[in-house]
DNA sequence: ATTGACTCCGTACCATACTACGGGGCTTAT
DNA sequence: ATAAGCCCCGTAGTATGGTACGGAGTCAAT
């Protein structure tokens, strides 16, 4: 449970310190302690948030998404069933992307095997072979 | 070959009339042919391009990527080395994503069925277990 | 032939997610 | 104790990806 300083957590994670900043200021991130300085410091749980958020965003969630996905907790038996559906909703909303993206994964691997085999040249573009795959309507 | 005007394919693949224009400009979208109104008119590839671009948008790839992952075909064998090496680099991209996706899969799995044990409220992010689950590091 | 719906274009505006700036305070090493 | 290097804050600017506006031409049905 060390603490680190912005800088130092801005640099651990590779986002930088107005990104900080801007996630506290939206809610992403909560306020982290601060010492007599004013100076904000921040611990491992932290740090394990920040790296979910960056890495949430490259899967294409947006803020507002990260922050639901980060709120997906039981609180009391009362949200219990809230949680449970807001769960499943987004369970779907995933499996949804990882077909996508297997789709896209099969056409790459495809094009590949194209381009070892020497294939002659074409005007259209294979990757739209993926809108054949069914999945993507 | 049927012949789309803005309007139909706006509404077809659910984007409107000023996004298809905006594309045209950014170059992700070719020129349609016009016809002596001026009018453009699109057909059935069209379309599948811009399903795709629809979906792959949400799947986390920016406008430009897209626009590569749409490029990526073989012209000439001049070329072919390049596709090949461009293809391999977003392959890997693209399974890394799969492999985060199925982690966030499995934890929402697990907090599902948590919620239907009637488990004890917790003030931890349960998403976060995410983070120990290797892959995002 | 005229009305309503659609299209044209350029330009301006918008939301999201940062990123930079600038004047000041804190901290730490010399 | 002083200077370099952090950090504070508010505010403003940027990039991406649209979205809206408005005046004019086109199309299709009555």
């Amino acid at each position: 449970m060390i603490d680190y300083k912005v800088g130092e957590v801005a640099k651990k994670v590779g986002i930088n310190v107005e990104t900080l900043r801007y996630y506290e200021k939206i809610k992403l991130m909560p306020k982290p302690k601060r010492k007599e300085s004013g100076y904000r410091y921040y611990d491992d749980l932290d740090l394990k948030r920040l790296h979910f958020i960056k890495r949430a965003k490259e899967l294409g969630f947006s803020l507002k998404e990260i922050k639901e996905l980060l709120g997906l907790k039981i609180e009391s038996t009362a949200t219990c069933g809230d949680v449970k559906h807001l769960s499943e909703h987004k369970l779907e909303d995933i499996r949804k992307k990882i077909n996508d993206l297997k789709n896209i994964e099969s056409v790459l691997i495809k094009l590949i095997n194209q381009c070892l085999c020497e294939a002659v040249s074409t005007d259209e573009c294979p990757i739209l072979e993926v809108i054949d795959s069914d999945i993507i309507e």
